[in-house]
DNA sequence: GGCTTTTCCATGCACAAGCATTGAAAGACG
DNA sequence: CGTCTTTCAATGCTTGTGCATGGAAAAGCC
């Protein structure tokens, strides 16, 4: 109810308004070149760092919505950079593996993309800034911490 | 080409994951009380502060596409937040009006928000870090500078 | 083993965003 | 003035997102 601090309300303002242009910049960047989104990227470089996996693996890694993430992986599939192949030991789920081609995409958009993050915030904010930045950043860039401010009468058992 | 810094990396995947969370926590808090998402919270602030507007004059600060506004506005007017009159001297634009009910939305949605806000940014940054913070990025906060590593070779001349 | 519950993933449906285009008024220019 | 260009705003169409649900396999539990 109280107004929230005035750098409060600033540094929300300018950090919404940061990370809105600097994906911007970055997607249409990869887009005017006939390249892939930046989340195709993030499912490109996690298999390949990781091996093959299943989708529930990637969901935590990528921060997507269940739903979100099983259509992803499925235009992926469709556009052939990505294969779903029954997993073995689990016949509800896949598991997911790059072709060729995902591989090769991986590599083709790296480029642009490194050059992308280079000019929204490499380019803009001197090494120390930068580093700085991300130090102040990290107690945000981790889930919100669920309501401390509850009473403490009986709470549901957690299961 | 090169590989952008480490420092760089870190702060970008902070920056983002943070602002995701961000707005996530925030829109998430103000649907589960039936309220409307953050940029209907934008549009009615920005008309209340400086009265009637036309779509032309909201779009620069709120940093919308101009077809993304026009079907914000539709809905909201459908909401009946809002109201689109004719334009006296520009007969191809309209002039948007704040409802009593657009009003009152604004005024109700604002604790909430307020809240959202304090428990996803105040509450987890310090003072002083949250003044870093927006200080540092302030510059990131400005549209991407266009280009200026681009040869001095005839450019078609600004207009 | 049968039963319920939970996990994993897909999908139908409604709504929103992106992109291109249209329509109409305003402005610029001869 | 007539014409051409620019500005303002809406909209058709396609694609993506959110939300709820479905369906099937796995895990837990008598």
């Amino acid at each position: 109810m109280t107004m929230p601090a005035a750098t409060t309300l600033l540094a929300w303002n300018r950090l919404l308004r940061a990370a809105e242009l600097a994906e911007q910049h970055c997607s249409a960047t990869l887009q005017s070149l006939g390249l892939p989104p930046p989340a195709w990227y993030d499912v490109l470089l996690t298999l390949e760092r990781s091996g093959a996996q299943r989708p529930r693996d990637l969901q935590g890694v990528l921060g997507l919505e269940q739903y979100a993430l099983s259509r992803l992986l499925d235009r992926m599939v469709k556009a052939g950079l990505l294969e779903r192949t029954p997993c073995p030991d689990d016949a509800r789920g896949h598991t997911l593996k790059l072709t060729i081609e995902g591989l090769a995409m991986r590599a083709a958009m790296w480029p642009v993309f490194a050059a992308a993050i280079e000019e929204a915030l490499g380019a803009r904010v001197g090494e120390e800034d930068r580093a700085a930045l991300a130090r102040l950043l990290a107690p945000l860039a981790e889930p919100i911490r669920p309501e401390r401010c509850a009473p403490s009468v009986a709470r549901p058992a957690p299961r």
